[in-house]
DNA sequence: TTCGTTGCAAAAGGTTTGCATACCA
DNA sequence: TGGTATGCAAACCTTTTGCAACGAA
């Protein structure tokens, strides 16, 4: 997955000042991130990278399948590097953010089964969990989204 | 699940012209609807009921736990109501909306053992299946959202 | 030099809110 | 009558787009 997808690869990619620095900002985030969050980031550290660019660069790295989106409540899109054996499914602290990949296997063949039970063809899948996380429970941090 | 929720009931529900009618318009509708969408059919069959009414009554059901939500790619939130039994999981088509439940036992299973590992408390899920149905597959209906 | 990329400003699209009015209980 | 519900318009938020200027190859 490092390079070579099979498909919506877009014919050229020029590599600028500004997409390295939304690669790395998104590399830098321990979890889940929004574009705006990474724009803010940016900003705080000296990158000047405008907002538009920062979702062109993550639009184009959710087509050619590198990061995981999940969606917020509200309707807002969070990112994450998607790790190079595919897609994973994630359990989410609603408190803190933060995120950790879970086994998925199970859901994934029963995904499969229904796909293959129902006479629908092209079934995908999005899976969110959301709980939390044992420090919060304990710590009793305030919601943070 | 029928009219005595334990929480997030509001202390007073007025009865009004307008949210039998968006009631109404709910149970009628057979897949999932937006609001727009209840809106359109509400002013169309004569009903005058604002949009912002309907956003509040969906929201009001959607905290009561009286409708499944679930989100179009887009962010747009559409609607179902809640079978007595609890929640569900649907099967959705990409082109024509047409949805079906699906028994979802095993993923219910397993998010609960997840729940159970990981130390994680208050777990929720939100799972998303979609597809082609057979129908459209065989007349190539373009995509309708 | 060429053509993809950037960034501003503005549009778009969906959802929520302020506030005066209408109406149920 | 009291307090909730309604509805219009405007606010809000996130994401997308038009377009002129910029810069990597």
């Amino acid at each position: 997955m490092d390079d070579s997808p099979t498909r919506g690869r877009p014919p050229s990619w020029r590599s600028t000042r500004q997409r390295a620095a939304v690669l790395r900002a998104l590399r830098d985030s321990p979890d889940f991130v929004s574009a705006n969050d990474l724009h803010a980031g940016l900003t705080a550290s000296g990158a000047n990278v405008g907002l538009t660019t920062v979702y062109r660069t993550l639009r184009m790295l959710e087509r050619t399948g590198h990061v995981d989106v999940v969606r917020e409540r509200t309707g807002e899109r969070l990112y994450r590097p998607r790790p190079a054996d595919g897609h994973r499914h994630y359990l989410v602290c609603r408190r803190c953010g933060l995120s950790r990949p879970v086994d998925s296997e199970t859901v994934e063949h029963w995904a499969d089964s229904v796909a293959a039970a129902t006479g629908f063809t092209e079934v995908e899948h999005t899976l969110e969990l959301t709980g939390v996380c044992g420090h919060c429970r304990s710590q009793s941090v305030p919601p943070q989204r």
